[in-house]
DNA sequence: ATATCATATGAATAGTTATTCATATATTCA
DNA sequence: TGAATATATGAATAACTATTCATATGATAT
């Protein structure tokens, strides 16, 4: 409580207190926010976002997604990788070809509604 | 056509040309996805995320956010900015307090989404 | 089995970005 | 005007992440 000022300068001398606890009540769990920018950390590459755009279209091959993008067949595989943890995308091996898709339907609509808030 | 091999070694050689051509039509324009991953790197911070959902709830200056989410005054105000470039928050004046509120009523819903999401 | 092809992966590098520190600006009040 | 307060900002640092390089794995065909 009296611990020397001279450091803490204007250290939070304007907070609200009621207003702040309030909302502290009202926000979600702390994990399901880091877990929601996880979330769309996923989607803020543009790598990612064109491969999962390729994606809405048809499933892809790797060498058919790099070719298509212009990028190297490594680079996919890593970002391939990532969508695939993060249960995005999905993969189906056909011999010697891996095909990935979109892993369901809503992937498709998270794509449209960010497309659609560019359009505004 | 016959450039030397060696380098290339599997580079592309499994591309089904047809379907690549097709994909290229229908997606979006380059300019576009970029701009998609762009709006969502945004959203793709745990500090941000944090912010936002804080701002879900009412309008607040900046040292209640910092004391609320446990934070430095400079790196909430850093990340105000980013905000506010980004059109997902506004500010208002009011003497030597500035109070920030989500923009519109579609970043709200944006929220409602990912968090929607994660609940599957 | 061996050669070839498609994809995956570990390690290193390069590029990006969040935070901190120091300081500046803007507003109010005495 | 000068002091105090709330916020903003530039520069440096630290942490993170995408890409590349080299190589491994998995699958097919001869």
């Amino acid at each position: 409580m009296d611990t020397k000022k001279p450091i803490e300068k204007c250290e939070f001398l304007c907070v609200h207190e009621d207003v702040v606890q309030e909302v502290l009540r009202k926000m979600p769990e702390e994990e399901t926010l880091f877990q929601l920018a996880d979330f769309f950390k996923v989607f803020g590459d543009s790598t990612r976002i064109r491969i999962l755009s390729a994606l809405r279209e048809t499933e892809l091959c790797v060498c058919d997604i790099a070719s298509l993008l212009g990028l190297t067949q490594t680079a996919v595989s890593h970002q391939l990788r990532v969508l695939k943890t993060s249960k995005l995308v999905k993969a189906r091996r056909s011999g010697k070809t891996v095909f990935y898709s979109l892993d369901d339907d809503h992937i498709h609509r998270i794509l449209d509604m960010g497309i659609c808030h560019l359009e505004e």
